[in-house]
RNA sequence: GGGCCGAUAGCUCAAUUAGGUUGAGCGCCACUCUGAUAAGGUGGAGGUUCUCGGUUCAAAUCCGAGUCGGCCCA
């Protein structure tokens, strides 16, 4: 930290930068910067007065590090706000962290040893909820330093938590809401269930695993006739809770006598699982009695088949066949249905107005109901089950079958399908108004919209929000108590009671409630009662499904409802940005929640991006092994190479395949970025040059060259592009427009262009012209980087302005194209010149003739007039950039006189046309030279040569161009379309081989000079000898260019065997340099 | 098993909106250049546009069926 000073790490304006781009020393640099001028907090006061922009942070789980998903997420959502804040936005950035939920108490109960919920029982709620507190902050301190580390500015002072009372009570508020608009149910539902947490977990927290299950195929005997219905399951242990048999409407099904050791029965199919299930039975023979659509069967009563065992409520429609659409013609084609257990059976159960048995509880073991089985864990009674069964003489086919299986996602614990009672929202009931507030947010990409989430929202069934744990919000419904006699919950809500804020909770409790220092979490809440006439409430022991916390993020973030005004002003959210696996997670939570509640949407657009998979295209994962951390990218490439090159792919769905290679490229861009701004600098400094405090007035000033027109020109378009883009959410494509114009543009042409100028010793207009259109340029590269590479961008800036300017380039305002200094006209000639410059190269290389020496002159055979008018009108930067004396042009319509044809004939068409004279008209063919290849030309040339005259066909030849000697031609093409041709005179002259050996000598000293390590502007003492008179002659009428270009002060013969010399071969010619720094005067 | 998305040069992507000779950058090879030097220039190799079938004078593009990868759901 050297070159440091107490602003931070600003340096001087036009600091030598170092020789490559550093991006450790780099970052260390901007980010001790931004510490030292607040850099963040200035900037946030700076748009303190800017119209609102309310982005929302989707709020990633504590628990877990950062990973490149993450990473990846959180640079977008910081390039999105650090550019609309250069838009003059004063943009909400309060990050959040969802920090409740099931994963978190079950890291918790690992680290404690607990095994169930008694353990935490035993261990008290309060103190498990402690443990779970520090647990979900130890690990956001951990996200945040992470995050921190990526250079990405949002309020870390002041994050939101879903922990703290103002949060919980967004929540509360909202459910308040949803009941207020009769949304909120108590209700039965089959849900999946993990029997060790003892709750409901989510579907989309069932995660499959391939288990081995019994396969039995059993026999339940009709009532009224002969013979036994076939089912077929998996879980032997519903069987207790079946109450009806489904079978499909317009299958066929078939009873068959079916014979085995001399006996036989009767059994119901589905006609094409008789042979198959009939050869598990072991039965020897069979024959068809009947057939039966399915519809036909309805009603048909059968014995429940552990019906002595199980005290099953039956019911006057219980224990019959029914029709139903979930059945499918495999296995058997009679599905066996328990509404206690199978959602789809408890569906069809409920609208059947059947009586559901689930003789199981929340841990997975059977009760008193269950008869002899109760008391046991369901998956241990399989096998009394089956044997029971088998006893009966109903087991037809006992086997096994590995499929798969769900498990709990946090424990590994295979779940229960039951019924229980569970608090609902009934999104189902406002679908409609789902779909229409769908419509107001605005999606990238917007068939993300119209397909993948309206589809789910098409699906979307209700939504179970409660779980019977800890670590969560409460759910906060009040019931009537009904352990006082004479208190019994109705089941409406009318009846119960809902609180929506602290200050409520604290009016309605029976106990003191302070409602600015209540927590709302279990301990707190679980002892609070409410009397209202005469009826004592306590509150339902449920806290909130974790997905529930997120989906109130939009208010949460503003506090509301503690705080009103922000909320008043700024929602709903303008945007927010997560991956696509949240369109069934947090995009649809909150328009759930947001239509219950309010019936509008939370957010206005959506900016959804991929995940982030290896160089293969699969998923990072440890078990695999091909999981790269961003603690990896950054040790190897630095963040902002990081940051930029996970924004250079596209971020609309599509998932990112991680490759070092491309993050190398970015790499290699930033380092040509570098040079061109280290390039400048010296000359800069030299001659003092003073760009002003506002350098955007200058643009333009001074005697501006028409590379100069041009590379402002391009400047401006490229801002237009890049914000356009910006616009659409497609940044990718903004950042190859810059890449694009700083590696093509400015470094590879005018940089080129202006290296005379910059290097004139005396101070020239033409410079000066140079210097601030190259300033300027770069003085709006800086901005336009500043979003991708906060900290290289901070690092230039700093170079740039020094002490004047902004305290931090993210203060900066978004570049404003200035139409004045665009002309289209001008970039579309110097693309057509930079093609012919191509062309003229390749003609060059082909003639061996280096650019270094001149050629006496350029022709350029225009295809178009575009092209020739281009010519025409920038000779002198053509003439310059080929290092020629003299452009000529040819237009489209004429010809180079210079040019000669001649012509190549086809014998096979000439032999059978001229018989015995082919010979002779081949030779006349090959000499013939004309001035224009057309056929009469030539027709006439080659009769000139041939005694009789003879008839020529198009076919006969091929024309073939000959240029004049010395002369080499090159065609060249624009964007692939075939422009015109370039020929290049490389002749020699006295006066070219003059100035070609003293660029040689130049050359030649420039390279000992380096070697020297000399200062730039450093002068010399040069001697050389050329040990060839004519050679030695000809590079001294040069030798005032020598002279400027080698700041040699003091020129002469090699004389004594003071300083650095080297004998060199020049084009074959001994050339002796010598030469020394001159001492430079006192200091 | 279902829904959605993707598959084009070794890599990253463009070309798909009206069907019309598949392109760029990077990488690779050869040559060249040497005061931006871990650069620059010129040339080159590299493609069954995932597969199969269909529509069409013509398909990367439209239709159908698959394969592989991703997300979500079962």
């Amino acid at each position: 930290m050297s070159q440091s000073d107490e602003s931070g790490g600003r340096r001087d304006r036009f600091a030598e930068v170092a020789d490559r781009y550093d991006p450790d020393a780099v970052e260390e640099r901007a980010f001790d910067h931004w510490e030292a001028v607040d850099a963040y907090e200035k900037t946030t006061e700076h748009r303190s007065d800017g119209e609102d922009y309310f982005f929302v942070d989707g709020p990633p789980y504590t628990s877990g590090a950062a990973h490149m998903g993450t990473t990846w997420n959180k640079a977008l959502k910081d390039a999105y706000i650090r550019y609309l804040r250069m838009q003059g936005y004063d943009v909400t950035d309060r990050p959040g962290y969802d920090m409740h939920g099931l994963p978190i108490e079950t890291e918790v109960e690992e680290r404690l040893g607990f095994e169930d919920k008694k353990d935490i029982e035993e261990f008290g709620v309060e103190n498990f909820i402690d443990e779970c507190t520090d647990f979900a902050e130890e690990q956001l301190d951990g996200l945040q330093e992470d995050f921190k580390s990526f250079g990405v500015w949002m309020d870390w002072d002041d994050p939101y938590k879903t922990v703290s009372p103002e949060y919980m009570e967004a929540a509360w508020w909202a459910f308040k809401q949803v009941d207020e608009r009769g949304l909120v149910e108590q209700g039965q539902r089959s849900i999946t269930q993990c029997p060790r947490c003892e709750t409901a977990i989510a579907k989309n927290e069932v995660e499959y695993h391939q288990v081995e299950d019994p396969s039995i195929y059993v026999k339940f005997q009709l009532k009224d006739r002969e013979g036994s219905l076939v089912i077929w399951t998996t879980t032997p242990w519903t069987v207790p809770g079946n109450t009806f048999v489904a079978v499909g409407k317009d299958m066929t099904y078939q009873a068959v006598r079916a014979r085995k050791d001399g006996e036989s029965e009767v059994l119901y199919l589905e006609e094409s699982t008789v042979e198959e299930v009939l050869k598990k039975g072991r039965y020897d023979d069979y024959e068809v009695v009947e057939e039966f659509e399915g519809d036909e069967m309805v009603g048909w009563e059968y014995e429940h088949p552990l019906g002595d065992l199980v005290d099953h409520p039956g019911g006057e429609h219980a224990v019959q066949v029914y029709v139903a659409d979930y059945v499918e013609a495999d296995r058997t084609g009679l599905v066996h249905s328990a509404p206690g257990h199978g959602e789809e059976d408890f569906e069809r159960g409920t609208e059947l107005g059947l009586d559901v048995f689930c003789p199981v509880g929340g841990d997975g073991v059977y009760d008193d109901r269950a008869g002899p089985y109760a008391g046991q864990f369901v998956r241990d009674a399989n096998p009394q089950i089956m044997d029971d069964l088998e006893e009966r003489g109903l087991m037809l086919a006992r086997e096994t079958v590995t499929h798969d299986y769900g498990q709990c996602w946090r424990c590994d614990t295979d779940i229960v399908q039951i019924v229980t009672d569970q608090w609902f929202i009934n999104v189902t009931d406002v679908k409609a108004d789902l779909l229409v507030n769908l419509e107001d947010s605005e999606w990238y990409p917007p068939g993300a919209r119209d397909n993948r989430f309206r589809n789910f929202v098409e699906e979307a069934p209700d939504w179970n929000v409660s779980r019977q744990r800890y670590w969560g919000i409460p759910i906060p419904i009040w019931i009537p108590d009904e352990s006082v006699e004479g208190q019994e919950w109705s089941g409406d809500m009318d009846d119960a009671i809902v609180i929506g804020t602290r200050e409520e909770l604290a009016e309605r409790v029976d106990q003191d409630v302070d409602p600015e220092s209540v927590d709302l979490h279990k301990p707190s809440v679980d002892p609070l009662t409410i009397t209202e006439d005469g009826v004592t409430y306590t509150r339902v022991p449920d806290v909130f499904d974790v997905w529930l916390d997120s989906s109130v993020a939009t208010w949460g973030t503003l506090d509301y409802p503690e705080e009103e005004a922000a909320f008043e002003g700024l929602w709903p959210a303008d945007l927010i940005i997560e991956a696509h696996d949240q369109t069934r997670g947090w995009f649809w939570s909150q328009l759930g929640m947001g239509t219950a509640a309010m019936n509008e949407v939370p957010y206005e657009r959506v900016l959804m991006h991929g995940w982030v998979n290896d160089a293969k295209g699969e998923k990072m994962s440890k078990s695999v092994g091909n999981v790269v951390t961003p603690g990896e990218a950054i040790d190897r490439q630095g963040v902002d190479v990081m940051r930029t090159y996970l924004l250079s792919v596209n971020p609309q769905g599509e998932d990112l395949n991680f490759t070092w290679d491309e993050m190398d490229t970015v790499r290699r861009q930033f380092n040509t970025l570098w040079n061109t701004f280290r390039f400048p600098m010296p000359y800069m400094r030299m001659d003092g040059f003073d760009p002003g405090v506002a350098p955007e007035a200058q643009r333009g000033e001074g005697d501006l060259e028409l590379v100069d027109e041009w590379v402002l020109s391009r400047l401006q378009t490229v801002e237009l592009e890049m914000t356009d883009h910006w616009g659409g959410f497609r940044h990718d494509r903004a950042l190859d427009a810059l890449l694009e114009f700083v590696v093509e543009d400015v470094s590879r042409f005018y940089v080129q262009a202006v290296r005379e100028r910059m290097w004139a010793e005396e101070d020239t207009a033409s410079k000066r012209a140079a210097y601030t259109t190259l300033y300027a340029v770069l003085y709006d590269v800086v901005a336009l980087l500043a979003p991708y590479a906060p900290l290289l961008a901070e690092e230039l800036y700093g170079v740039l302005v020094g002490e004047d300017g902004h305290d931090t380039v993210h203060m900066r305002d978004w570049p404003e194209p200035a139409e004045e200094l665009r002309d289209p006209d001008l970039e579309r000639d110097v693309e057509f010149l930079r093609a012919v410059e191509a062309g003229g190269r390749n003609a060059r290389d082909q003639a061996g003739r280096g650019l270094r020496w001149p050629v006496p002159r350029i022709v350029v055979a225009a295809g178009d007039e575009g092209v020739a008018d281009a010519v025409e009108a920038h000779r002198d930067l053509l003439s310059e950039r080929l290092n020629a004396r003299e452009v000529e042009l040819i237009r489209p319509e004429d010809r180079w006189e210079e040019l000669s044809y001649s012509a190549e004939a086809d014998m096979s068409l000439l032999g059978p046309a001229f018989g015995g004279r082919a010979q002779e008209v081949m030779r006349a063919l090959n000499e013939a030279e004309v001035d224009e290849p057309s056929l009469e030309a030539l027709a006439a040339a080659v009769n000139e040569r041939l005694d009789d005259p003879v008839e020529l066909d198009a076919e006969m030849v091929e024309f073939v161009t000959n240029t004049p000697e010395e002369v080499a031609a090159a065609s060249f093409d624009l964007n692939g379309d075939e422009r015109g041709v370039v020929y290049v005179d490389a002749s020699l002259t006295e006066d070219i081989e003059s100035e070609g050996y003293a660029r040689e000598v130049i050359r030649r000293v420039q390279e000992m000079r380096n070697d020297l390590d000399l200062e730039m502007d450093a002068e010399i003492r040069l001697q050389y000898d050329v040990d060839d008179d004519r050679v030695a002659d000809l590079v001294a009428e040069h030798e005032a260019l020598i002279r400027e270009e080698t700041r040699a002060a003091e020129l002469g013969a090699v004389d004594g065997d003071r300083g650095a010399r080297r004998e060199w071969d020049i084009e074959g010619v001994t050339v002796e340099i010598a030469l020394e720094p001159l001492a430079t005067e006192a200091a």
